[in-house]
DNA sequence: TGTTAGTTAGCAAGACTTGCAAATTAGAAC
DNA sequence: GTTCTAATTTGCAAGTCTTGCTAACTAACA
């Protein structure tokens, strides 16, 4: 995502409006990497900004969406999450603290399904799903016994 | 998935029952590559046995989801799909036809993540995106100087 | 055939997201 | 600074997908 600055002007050079609303979600979005969903950006937005409506929330990350600022993660854990990180990149997911991680992954760019060859890939995308260092030590700690059951999904 | 006759087996050596419902969704998902959302099979159930109930169906695709003979893929598109091949594998997903299909893919379980050492990674799914052939041919024939851009996500 | 624990059906409700219309306001012109 | 207008924000209703709840039903077994 480009910086609220930038964002800026390439919104008003749309004719669109800059509005206090619309800078303040920029500028959440800014370097922002704990991919948050919506209503995860409101909570925040809300207490800088008492009233700003969640419908407005949406309607800016969609905006964003839109022009490409954003990438746009569904993990099938209710609710989307929005990613200012538009780089070439895959996600980490920890299936014990939910937290998603951006990574990069050596060889994602040359993967291609094995049996379907007639398939025109245009994007190939990447989720690793297991344990972050966090949840890991944690649970070594309190049962290192369990460790190799509780790292098996 | 296990045939519909194993199943029953086994449904009956955990002490629950086979009603005719759950007998129904088990045949309609066996050999099943289509990928169904539950209102899919809650069609071609209804067609076969009226009156079953849009909440049998999600009930009985969450058991065996839980005992681990469906696969839920969540893509993002509103509706979770259910697959029944739960061996390794990962999948296609035409852009143009929403069309979902089982690939096998070389590599995909050495990917690992490259900046996240830390991270215990215990499953890894890959999806491409893309055009599937019946589309692809039908861009082509419609508009060839096209067909550049139209693969392009 | 009777009993009962497991199931089903139907509806209400919950989570997430979008449509709509009235009220508000940023940005441009004067 | 004032005025004007199209863009924007709000709040609420509504839509989609899924689950909770419970009364009615039934498979399985004695």
């Amino acid at each position: 995502m480009h910086s609220p600055a930038e964002l800026a002007t390439q919104f008003r050079s749309m004719g669109r409006k800059l509005t206090p609303q619309r800078q303040l979600i920029f500028s959440l979005l800014h370097n922002n990497e704990t991919h948050p969903t919506a209503e995860n950006l409101y909570g925040i937005a809300s207490a800088q900004m008492p009233g700003i409506s969640l419908r407005t929330v949406y309607q800016t990350l969609n905006e964003l969406a839109e022009m490409g600022e954003l990438q746009l993660i569904d993990l099938g854990e209710g609710g989307m999450r929005f990613d200012p990180n538009v780089d070439d990149h895959h996600h980490a997911v920890c299936s014990s603290c939910g937290k998603i991680r951006d990574v990069h992954v050596k060889g994602a760019a040359a993967l291609k399904p094995n049996d379907a060859s007639d398939f025109m890939v245009s994007d190939v995308g990447v989720v690793f799903r297991g344990k972050c260092s966090d949840c890991e030590s944690r649970a070594v700690k309190r049962s290192p016994v369990l460790q190799a059951k509780v790292s098996k999904k």
